[in-house]
DNA sequence: CCTTGACCTCAAGTGAAGTTGAGCAATTAC
DNA sequence: GTAATTGCTCAACTTCACTTGAGGTCAAGG
């Protein structure tokens, strides 16, 4: 047999598989794992094997990193998939939505930040400690000081 | 002796009630003043005194940092504004809109990866490297390891 | 079989953005 | 006028997210 031996079944990959198929460096991904974002086997020479849908899992981080959040963050996220059987799209879909909901918000605060760069900052409010949008209410400051106001840090709840 | 004492003018003011103003630690203040970002005059026994001024320049830094920027492209940017006088109003929003024009993009790019979250993380191409949520185009990845910043905080729990 | 490249662990380093603490000086409040 | 508060410098420590290096092992091709 010549040519294509993409792997057997391409269900099981090396570290290095992984890092190609993924875009991130073999150390982001063993670093990964020490955070507990991905847990491979070992094949009995004791190196790292990869099911395929530690793609997915990993590619999850990524977009999630870049919306913002922690690799803390999406350890407990990745925490809700089923740990005996390989994630359904169901799985995904759920712990997606979590994620989406959240920038629906993050969307709604950085367009009023747009505004606000655009509107407010030569207003002379950016010097008040009163402008609506770098301390909206009085009181504001035990949730995040100054500016953090302006994203939305609800104080209710 | 009792009741209003306002500050002398309040013109110019220590570094505690420019943390006060600000919502900044004093300690970070001090830091923003070795990474450049304000350079505070100096009374006789040594003690850094700023201008009013000032609250709006640490707003700003905050608004910015916020966004996803760094430290550094925040020095860059406010070191456009006049050094002899305190900015006008002008002034801050020339360098407002080049944080403006970025935001748009953000925005557009944010609104983009919701998009693609709600309707494409269960359907497998988040296997794929090319997929515009896990390598947009220009991605958030450019503007630093802040990018986490750009998109606010925690996911809510 | 043997070489070469991929992998392994563990420790240390990086850089961003600060915070904390020690030891001391200046200001403010009473 | 004195005590408490605030401020000063400088060095060291912290967290996050990784990378780099040393020293050694494993596995696939020729």
């Amino acid at each position: 047999m010549p040519a294509a031996m993409p792997k057997a079944a391409n269900q099981i990959m090396s570290i290095g598989d992984l890092a190609d198929r993924t875009g991130l460096a073999v150390s982001a991904i063993r670093f990964y794992e020490t955070k507990g974002l991905v847990t491979p086997e070992r094949n009995r020479g004791g190196q790292r094997r990869y099911l395929r849908s530690d793609i997915r899992r990993l590619s999850f981080v990524q977009v999630a990193q870049q919306l913002g959040f922690s690799l803390e963050d999406i350890r407990a996220a990745l925490a809700s998939l089923p740990s005996g059987r390989t994630p359904t799209q169901k799985d995904w879909e759920k712990i997606s939505r979590g994620f989406g909901a959240n920038l629906d918000d993050r969307i709604a605060r950085m367009t009023r930040l747009r505004d606000y760069l655009e509107g407010c900052i030569g207003c002379g409010c950016l010097s008040m400690k009163k402008c609506a949008l770098v301390n909206p209410e009085d009181g504001l400051k035990k949730f995040g000081p100054g500016a953090r106001a302006v994203l939305g840090d609800k104080l209710a709840r």
